[in-house]
RNA sequence: GGGCGGGUAGCUCAGGUGGCUAGAGCGACAGCCUUACAAGCUGUAGGCCACAGGUUCAAGUCCUGUCCCGCCUACCA
């Protein structure tokens, strides 16, 4: 007896699988081959802990990629590895050290790298762990980190290259600091978050005379740093006011009164107070009028010396109260207006940004953005979806200078010496040994790279680059990359740029951006809003197969994709469906063996059941193999879904046990080839439970064309068309439409099971009544527990019977003692309701001279033949209730 | 302020280039332990496809406008 258990434990096989397709090395792909190359490099997940919901989404769609591909006998690359996530990774290492009593600063820099690198073995094991165990079929001896010794290799070519180039230069410069993190940041690492501010009204009076100029500001406590108060050239309230110097409450100092064309007359009070080094257009402004740049806070966010000594030392949002408080008792301030705004947060620690002004290191990207775009309009990468080509292009054409300088630890040392002697710089890949002014001693620059400089390079570097490897020469550019729509920018967008400046050829073909998994309420999912769901929680409880279809599932082009535990719940039952299936097919192939040399492929086309099936499964693989070349993944789900479930279990393995008790083993043996086949298209979405089956099917003891290799499924080749039989298909669905509607009698006029009933079956075609005849009578009384069937030309509708109309054919089920007239009456209008908005709809298209003119005439011909066929059933419903009610009136009398 | 996406069954969503009687999953209701599966089987109910115009023989689908929801972006202090 098959040892198959009654339900499925996806835990039993999971490990099981893994290690096997690892033993036998699936994953690897060849550096040359004569497949053609397919890869994909994964989107580094970060060393700062596991994965989450999206992880397992944007990997479980990658890998469905790179199973097909691999199937269709591709050299499949999946170049799998760790981000080193540097400013991440050092927050979270802080609040440790903080919990540990200790801080960064305490330890020191070698100490506080060595702590790091400890922790990034845990997490990073961790990782690769959750990648497995969602079946991840990577080439893991190509792993790699974004901070190992090859990447460094690469980052410090890669920055040599663009100092040299002149890209990437060093200058001061105004740029978003976290006083949090001690850093500068990109804007993109700003999160602006909208916050209940106010407006503060303030007065600063103009000396030598009796006014006083009015200024509103958000940011009060800035007014220390305060070198000027502009006002717009055309305005006629300040005009006179141009040129005269205004004094600075709470500082003792005078600032002149300034005319830009910046400022907004309209808002505000139509003056400005100008801070030029806290506040980014104060800046620009302060250098068309050669402002002084005063500032007033230390980089840690505190107040400094230049301001007055009462504040200094206080942190920025005391010293915003003692300002107010200040001005108040000093009555310098006009009123507090309520003001909703923006603020700028750091998207990794939460602190409010503040922009200063540094010595900085910056790649001025907009050569290769302009490449980047020229490419993409040339069709070298191509967004899909399509839309996602706008956001592109306009963040493109819009390109600010990088900052690619972090004041961190943990990274990329930037890769410039300073001579001690001179202060000359030198950029090169290790200490020089001479400056030119002939000293000998050097200091590297402190500061680290962003993390997304050493991730830009990921798709060549993690090939060999700088080296010419033949990986690159294979595998680059890479076939398709898939992430999230949320870090086009960050990453994407400079792999394409960092790629055309080393590689002088884009990193990939195609980006595939899918949606963010969000709850059922359309949140998105996240750590912190404590909606998410824990991948290997869910694995546990649902199995891998299960939770990956429903991700396949839920991942429509939306931009959030919800995931309501339902659909997990779906896909559970889905696999064990499946299981149930494979479990009935296998346990009585064990009575009835498929004989050797048996060939199951192609014959008994005679067989409608068998013809259908076959129709429907080539449907099957054409819909599949299309969904999944246009990314389609929740149309590749749900096409097999219902294949699976409505097509095979529903109808085909039901005709399949009526076969198997008149001693007709074929269709058996016809049902393991489908669900062989099957199980190879479902293979990229449910890896284990594919295997699982398909290893148990029969594979050697008949000729089996399709699979090429017979030792695993994730090797076995991709299903190919096999025809469609649109007879088969039309005669079926009529076959259907008959047991489906004896079942809804049965149903709707609650005739009981125990009921012994026949069923008259009237079909004038003689064509359809000839291929029908064998099929209902063998099978309509196993469908609807029927005692008989009669099947006629014509015959008369016996009395006191249940009715239904299926085009020409009309069906008839004598209920003498157990019907309720009254329900059959109230069934049969309700059909002949529904039958006559049909024909007025139908009627009123057709008698439209407009729409035989105009339409194709296939569609013509398609609408005479359904209002024909409407006309019919309507008028044999019309009949059926008119004796009705006849027979309804003779019972009253 | 600009731009993008969405509004279809109680809920979550499908419905590429207009053309079957608008579908699925989940949920609801009714009946079933039918020898693979109760994580199952059978049946039923439920939709002015946001609204208003327009193009067309034909609109859920294309165009215009309006109203909601979400997101991205922007220097209004």
């Amino acid at each position: 007896m098959t040892n198959l258990p009654k339900t499925y434990t996806p835990q039993k096989i999971e490990g099981k699988w893994y290690q096997f397709w690892q033993k036998n090395n699936y994953f690897h792909a060849e550096a040359t081959s004569e497949k053609p190359p397919y890869a994909i490099v994964i989107p580094p997940p970060n060393i700062t802990g596991g994965l989450h919901i999206g992880h397992a989404l944007d990997n479980t769609l990658q890998d469905c990629l790179i199973r097909w591909r691999r199937m269709q006998g591709y050299n499949t690359l999946w170049m799998p590895g760790t981000d080193h996530a540097g400013i991440m990774t050092e927050v979270i290492m802080e609040r440790r050290l903080a919990d540990e009593g200790t801080s960064r600063i305490a330890l020191g820099r070698e100490k506080f790298i060595e702590r790091m690198w400890q922790w990034k073995e845990e997490t990073h094991d961790y990782i690769i762990s959750q990648l497995q165990q969602l079946g991840c079929s990577c080439d893991w001896e190509r792993e790699r980190f974004t901070y190992d010794e090859g990447f460094c290799e690469a980052v410090n070519t890669a920055f040599v290259q663009f100092y040299e180039q002149g890209l990437i230069y060093q200058d001061t410069y105004m740029a978003n600091w976290c006083p949090e993190c001690n850093t500068v940041i990109s804007n993109l690492e700003v999160e602006p978050i909208d916050i209940d501010g106010n407006f503060y009204h303030i007065r600063y009076p103009v000396k030598e005379s009796p006014i006083v100029l009015e200024i509103a500001t958000t940011r009060p406590e800035t007014m220390l740093g305060d070198t000027a108060v502009a006002v717009h050239p055309d305005d006629e309230r300040y005009q006179h006011l141009i040129g005269k110097k205004a004094h600075l409450p709470l500082c003792d100092r005078e600032i002149p009164i300034i005319a830009d064309a910046y400022v907004d007359r309209e808002f505000g009070t139509g003056a400005l107070k100008v801070t030029p080094a806290h506040d980014t257009n104060d800046y620009e402004i302060g250098l068309r009028h050669n402002l002084e740049q005063c500032a007033v806070f230390t980089r840690d966010g505190y107040i400094n010396e230049n301001a007055p000594e009462k504040y200094v030392g206080l942190s920025r949002s005391d010293c915003r109260k003692r300002v107010v408080e200040d001005l108040q008792s000093a009555d310098y301030l006009v009123k507090i207006v309520p003001h909703r705004h923006a603020v700028g947060h750091h998207d990794r620690c939460g602190a409010v940004v503040e922009p200063t002004i540094s010595l900085q290191w910056f790649m001025n990207v907009k050569p290769l953005a302009q490449r980047a775009i020229e490419a993409t309009q040339k069709g070298e990468v191509k967004f899909i979806p399509e839309r996602e080509t706008a956001r592109f292009y306009h963040w493109m054409e819009n390109i600010e200078p990088w900052p690619v300088a972090r004041q961190r630890w943990w990274g990329h040392r930037i890769p410039i010496w300073y001579c001690n002697a001179c202060d000359a710089i030198t950029a090169a890949m290790e200490t020089p040994q001479q400056c030119e002014c002939g000293a000998s001693d050097f200091r590297q620059e402190e500061d680290v790279l962003d993390t997304w400089f050493s991730s830009g390079l990921w798709p060549f570097s993690t090939m060999g680059w700088p080296a010419e490897t033949p990986e690159l020469k294979t595998f680059y550019p890479t076939s398709v990359l898939v992430s999230g729509w949320d870090i086009l920018f960050f990453w994407i967008a400079r792999m394409i740029m960092l790629g055309l400046g080393c590689m002088d050829e884009v990193p990939f073909r195609t980006v595939y951006l899918h949606g963010l998994v969000a709850d059922e309420k359309g949140q998105k999912m996240s750590k912190s809003k404590g909606n998410s769901i824990d991948p290997l929680e869910t694995i546990a409880i649902y199995g891998v197969d299960a939770f990956r279809f429903a991700l396949a599932n839920a991942s429509t082009p939306l931009p959030y994709v919800p995931l309501p535990e339902s659909q997990i719940e779906a896909g559970r039952r889905f696999a064990n469906k499946i299981w149930n299936a494979a479990r009935f097919i296998l346990m009585n192939l064990e009575k009835h063996p498929v004989p050797a040399e048996t060939d199951t492929v192609g014959t008994h086309q005679e067989i409608l059941e068998i013809a259908w099936i076959r129709s429907r499964l080539n449907y099957t693989i054409e819909t599949t193999t299309d969904a999944l070349e246009n990314f389609r993944f929740y149309e590749a789900a749900q096409v097999l879904y219902a294949f699976l479930w409505h097509e095979f279990c529903d109808w085909y393995l039901e005709f399949t046990k009526q076969r198997i008790a008149q001693d007709e083993p074929e269709a058996l043996w016809v049902a393991a080839d489908i669900l062989e086949q099957t199980m190879r298209l479902i293979h990229p979405i449910m890896p284990f439970l594919s295997e699982e089956i398909w290893q148990q099917l029969p594979h050697g003891g008949r000729r089996n064309e399709f699979a090429v290799d017979k030792s695993s499924v994730a090797i076995a080749s991709w299903p190919e068309p096999i025809g469609e039989n649109a007879t088969a298909e039309a005669t079926m669905a009529t076959l259907m439409e008959v047991i489906e509607s004896v079942r809804s009698i049965r149903g709707e006029l609650n005739v009981p099971m125990g009921a012994s009933v026949e069923v008259h079956i009237q079909c004038p075609d003689a064509e359809i009544r000839d291929r029908l005849e064998t099929y209902l009578a063998q099978y309509l009384p196993a469908f609807t527990r029927v005692a008989g069937v009669i099947i006629a030309e014509r015959l008369q509708k016996p009395p006191a019977s249940a009715e239904a109309v299926i085009g020409e054919l009309a069906i008839y089920i004598p209920l003498a003692d157990v019907i309720d007239l009254d329900a059959e009456h109230a069934r049969l209008s309700k059909r002949y309701q529904q039958a006559v908005k049909d024909v007025t709809a139908a009627q009123k298209t057709l008698d439209n001279p407009n729409f035989i003119q105009r339409a194709p005439e296939k569609v013509v011909a398609q609408k005479r033949a359904q209002l024909e066929r409407l006309l019919v059933e309507q008028e044999k419903l019309a009949r059926s209730i008119g004796m009705l009610t006849q027979s309804a009136e003779e019972n009253d009398d």
